[in-house]
DNA sequence: GACCATACCTCGAACTTCGAGATATCCTCC
DNA sequence: GGAGGATATCTCGAAGTTCGAGGTATGGTC
């Protein structure tokens, strides 16, 4: 139980993730599980039951296009990056940027920004 | 209405700001959010109703203590930081920079960790 | 035939953020 | 004296996210 317990940090980073690897090449659900994985080392493990809700909602929100396949009688959905979710990953990449950056400067500085001007 | 329509990133990020804020001196929690908006130049902006149920959750968990106070009649519960608190500093600082370091090397890299031995 | 890897899916639980609204005191200005 | 703003606290409910568990199906290997 207590799934989770703590902080994780991960709100958004699935579907980031997706935009980007999908704005190298069409993947199919299972491979994006995969290389996400491993391209991280396994810092960052998202389950397929994390990444194919996130892969339908994209789907609906146009930032993806799906496309059936048929690989030795087995079926892939392969998802391609529409010019809207390119949109998208540049405007989330930005937004992660800044956050991440915005972070930085809290956890790394010394002093107030200003006193509060008691 | 449609509050979060897109990822934030910003999940955790409050109670690790709040400890690390603490970890350099005890504060109330007006001073939190006033802090946390100047110190990243209104990038991050977290809100009353954000930061006062995470200062409550984090005394339960015995990350943090709280002190009442009275300056010119006005009450103010100041917060200071426990050892468990000092720990849990240290444990999520790390897990955000794993997580900071592991998004960066697949928003950066180019090509695929392995070619998924087909 | 059994079993594993591949490949897809859904459901519910748990957690988080955050806007809105409410209260109360002090100070300043008219 | 009264209005209004800044300071300072709080609670509630809505909305969205992640993710474990469980289910289906096919192809290949032993």
């Amino acid at each position: 139980m207590t799934r989770r317990s703590n902080p994780d940090f991960v709100n958004g980073i699935p579907e980031l993730l997706v935009l980007r690897l999908l704005s190298r090449k069409p993947m199919y659900g299972y491979q994006l599980v995969e290389q996400i994985q491993l391209c991280s080392q396994q810092s960052l493990q998202f389950g397929e039951g994390c990444i194919y809700p996130v892969l339908h909602k994209m789907v609906q929100q146009k930032l993806l296009t799906s496309q059936k396949e048929t690989v030795q009688g087995r079926q892939r959905i392969v998802y391609h990056l529409t010019s809207v979710g390119e949109n998208r990953l540049v405007e989330s990449s930005q937004k992660w940027l800044q956050i991440v950056s915005a972070v930085s400067s809290i956890m790394e500085g010394q002093e107030d920004a200003q006193p509060l001007a008691a």
